[in-house]
DNA sequence: GTCTATAATTCGATAGAC
DNA sequence: GTCTATCGAATTATAGAC
């Protein structure tokens, strides 16, 4: 490996950086040298490492991607080769608690993240695009299993209702941290209240 | 009043343009000069007219809420001075179909509101803020009249349940007309087929 | 009220030395 | 890989004539 004494190299530091402001701020609200004062790096480096504003923010977004859809996959995998299909509770569970559990994990770093996925697929088109196909074959894993859960509903009716599942996660991530969210803090007592009552609220609407 | 024959005078047609950028780009990414410039007047005008963009903004939330708001109160009315508790599906469609119905009910313009109430909403701060204070009174009178229908459940709770209705609100109208969305179009079947699956869905989720 | 002209910044991106 | 310097364009906002 290169550099094997650098504490944090300056590409991954750009990345860091990048990621709060653009939870915090959206990606039309962000300024590279607004990343760039704050990482410490030169306006140049953010041009040499990722080539531009828009590479830079996919490049964001497929680290988390990286990091969160193979924890929902590996969760709904436990379900997916039994004969017996789960019921909509643990399908709702491998949905929610992956992305939350993020949060209690990994401190500081995981709020900032939470932020992230919450703003990133609000965006305005086309940037949202960008992170919505990161995420769109765990969203199909999802829609087979709730298929076979629920055989006697259409697919399309499985579809907005997994919507809805996804505008809940959405707007619970993004305004983690925030007073009177259901999720203030990022103690793991507190994320796995929240995955629960999730869980509850939209499998109950799951049903209808 | 002044300039009757006027059919859309300069401040109502900057207003009508601002709502339609600020809902597809967002506040960062909408300008003032996209803006006159779609809607064919001078750049000066805005200024004259509003001040800065921030309060065009305010203007085009405030516009938007002083229809919203209303409606949802006046449905809401009809319950509040009962003596017997509406049922949480009455409170549900008093929440959700003034909102909805805005789109079959003003038809292109419609679609638009829609998705500037949906945007508003999930801006990053302090922006959110701005839409968010003009919905307060609103979402206080559906607290009110959620605890009255749950006397056992804590106010906490009931908090949090309504915040994910507004999340699925919030959603569904930010994607309206996008293909495989909830609501596509903007006829009055899809909308009151979608009004009657969004109170069944998030009902359910109320009574866990 | 509407216009032109422009101030004063800031933006993303690049060239080229080291 | 990192830096300085800068380009060209775009931004909000204002001053002042009409």
């Amino acid at each position: 490996m290169k550099h094997a004494l650098t504490v944090t190299d300056t590409k991954e530091q750009i990345l860091n950086v990048a990621e709060r402001q653009f939870a915090e701020k959206g990606f039309a609200g962000t300024t590279l040298r607004g990343v760039i004062r704050e990482a410490g790096v030169n306006i140049a480096a953010v041009h040499y490492h990722f080539g531009s504003k828009e590479e830079l923010y996919v490049a964001v977004v497929r680290r988390v991607a990286k990091q969160m859809v193979p924890a929902q996959l590996q969760h709904l995998g436990k379900y997916e080769n039994l004969k017996q299909p789960p019921s909509v509770e643990n399908i709702m569970e491998a949905f929610f608690a992956p992305p939350l559990r993020m949060i209690s994990q990994m401190g500081e770093a995981g709020m900032i993240r939470a932020q992230f996925v919450g703003r990133c697929r609000g965006e305005p088109l086309p940037i949202q695009q960008l992170a919505d196909r990161e995420f769109d074959e765990s969203q199909q894993r999802f829609l087979d299993i709730l298929q076979r859960a629920f055989p006697d509903q259409t697919r399309l009716q499985l579809k907005w209702k997994l919507d809805l599942a996804i505008a809940i996660l959405i707007r619970t991530l993004n305004q983690v941290g925030q007073s009177d969210n259901l999720i203030g803090g990022n103690s793991s007592e507190e994320v796995e209240i929240a995955i629960e009552r999730l869980v509850k609220f939209v499998s109950q609407g799951m049903k209808a």
